[in-house]
DNA sequence: GAAATGATGTGAAACAAATCACAAAAAGCG
DNA sequence: CGCTTTTTGTGATTTGTTTCACATCATTTC
């Protein structure tokens, strides 16, 4: 029944977002069109990638005249769902909880923290606008704001119960900030950020240049690297 | 001479971040060795992969006995440099900055972060017990600590600028916050952290499963994830 | 309005990653 | 000691992803 659920990120979306930045700041400069080999330039991908890309999921543009600005970025917030409001919830309101609670660029996206949780009394009060509730109201802030996923920042030992607790109560989808694979049914997506994995990945890079260095051809280097 | 540089973790990597994880739980536990097997049951993925996996970064185990758990551990600290310490600086105290500056992971795991830097004076003083310095100290104290990576917390309007310095003082490698591409020459890696579209992914991974609800058979929508 | 041009979109080809299959080595056992 | 069992390590195969190549369409030019 329970499984664990790995990370779940194809590149392919990744690289979408990567065009997106890129897009609204294209439009904030005042763009109206784009074509595949601009995104390609800003974003440091092949123009083919761009529209494979796009093609994969179905974004059309007009041959010879590229990409309607406007048109591309209505496509892309239907595709995310960005129209409508994404309603969160937070759960730990520690050192990391409280830095993502005063995160302007959730709301910016549509993705709003409507509540937040912790099971520190000290903690339970309002904070930066949002408010913090003790973890017995978690059911029905969750029902009454139709909550589906949850950011997960509590210590790594509290980790799997309160997961246990969100999916009990309706959410399907979690970013989780706990060093540790969390064992769900399989139809919740778990998204698993790991701070320590990123930092010690780039020192293991940085250590293992320095090994070629004197090597006159980085792109050796690069090959086996993915992005 | 600066290109956009992507973020550049394999997965084969990832993995043993997590195979690694696992055997420093097991190690707790006391067990002594262990088998492909396990570390595949305990992470999700196949005992082929896991196999596959050491013998990319050259580990070798015992045919029958299965891998000696101390050995094991050894021979990934040295892979990971984490025999020796790495010497940090955190640029940006704001929010992420000192929730960063306070994960006690990152001392455990012999990453330290050696000192702080930023433009406010208000921040320059100590907090959390690792100093905060002004911008102005940042080639000092990066050649006294020989520090090779840095992690970036600044606003995004500020990231470009304060990595070409970072650059210039000899800094290779950067974890950065900011959602921006940032401009480096080949030979510094990136890695870069973009929770909005972690966030993001997730809800659209959510959004995607519900549309397909009431499909009997979910293998059909894990097959085109990615981990 | 036909020809040239410049972009998209997508099968085909090349490349990369994961899985499979099995030989080889080590350990246990009669 | 030789037979059986168990597990590693790695070529071979399959599966997945990116790049290539070009047909297709829209626009401009003559
Ligand atoms: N601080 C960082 O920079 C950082 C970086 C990466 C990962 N993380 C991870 O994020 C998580 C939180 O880190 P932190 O530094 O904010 O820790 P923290 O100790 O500051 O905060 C944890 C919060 O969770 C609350 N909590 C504990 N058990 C709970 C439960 N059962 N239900 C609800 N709330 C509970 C605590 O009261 C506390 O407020 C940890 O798993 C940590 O490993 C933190
Ligand atoms: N807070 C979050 O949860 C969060 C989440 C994801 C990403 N981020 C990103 O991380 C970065 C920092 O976010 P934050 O919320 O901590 O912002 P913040 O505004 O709280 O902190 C930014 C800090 O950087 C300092 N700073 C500004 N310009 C500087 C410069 N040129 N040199 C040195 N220091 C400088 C500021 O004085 C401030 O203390 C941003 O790019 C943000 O998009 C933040």
């Amino acid at each position: 029944m329970k499984q664990i659920t790995k990370s779940v990120i194809k590149n392919s979306l990744k690289r979408i977002f990567l065009y997106r930045a890129c897009i609204v700041r294209l439009k904030l400069m005042g763009v109206e069109k784009v074509f595949s080999y601009t995104l390609a330039n800003e974003t440091g991908v092949t123009s083919d990638q761009v529209r494979k890309d796009f093609s994969e999921f179905s974004i059309k543009g007009n041959k010879r005249g590229g990409y309607d600005i406007n048109d591309l970025l209505e496509k892309m917030e239907k595709l995310f769902h960005r129209n409508k409001d994404n309603n969160i919830v937070l759960i730990g309101m520690g050192n990391m909880g409280l830095a993502l609670s005063k995160y302007s660029k959730f709301v910016q996206r549509h993705m709003n923290i409507v509540a937040t949780f912790d099971i520190d009394p000290f903690k339970q009060k309002m904070r930066s606008g949002i408010p913090v509730y003790s973890m017995s109201r978690l059911k029905e802030i969750i029902e009454r704001f139709k909550v589906k996923v949850a950011i997960l920042a509590v210590p790594e030992i509290s980790a799997q119960e309160v997961v246990d607790e969100l999916i009990r109560h309706g959410i399907t989808g979690i970013v989780n900030f706990a060093p540790v694979l969390l064992k769900v049914p399989p139809d919740v997506i778990i998204n698993n950020v790991n701070l320590c994995d990123e930092l010690e990945s780039v020192i293991y890079y940085v250590h293992k240049q320095m090994k070629v260095n004197g090597l006159k051809n980085l792109e050796l280097l690069y090959r086996d690297m993915k992005y």
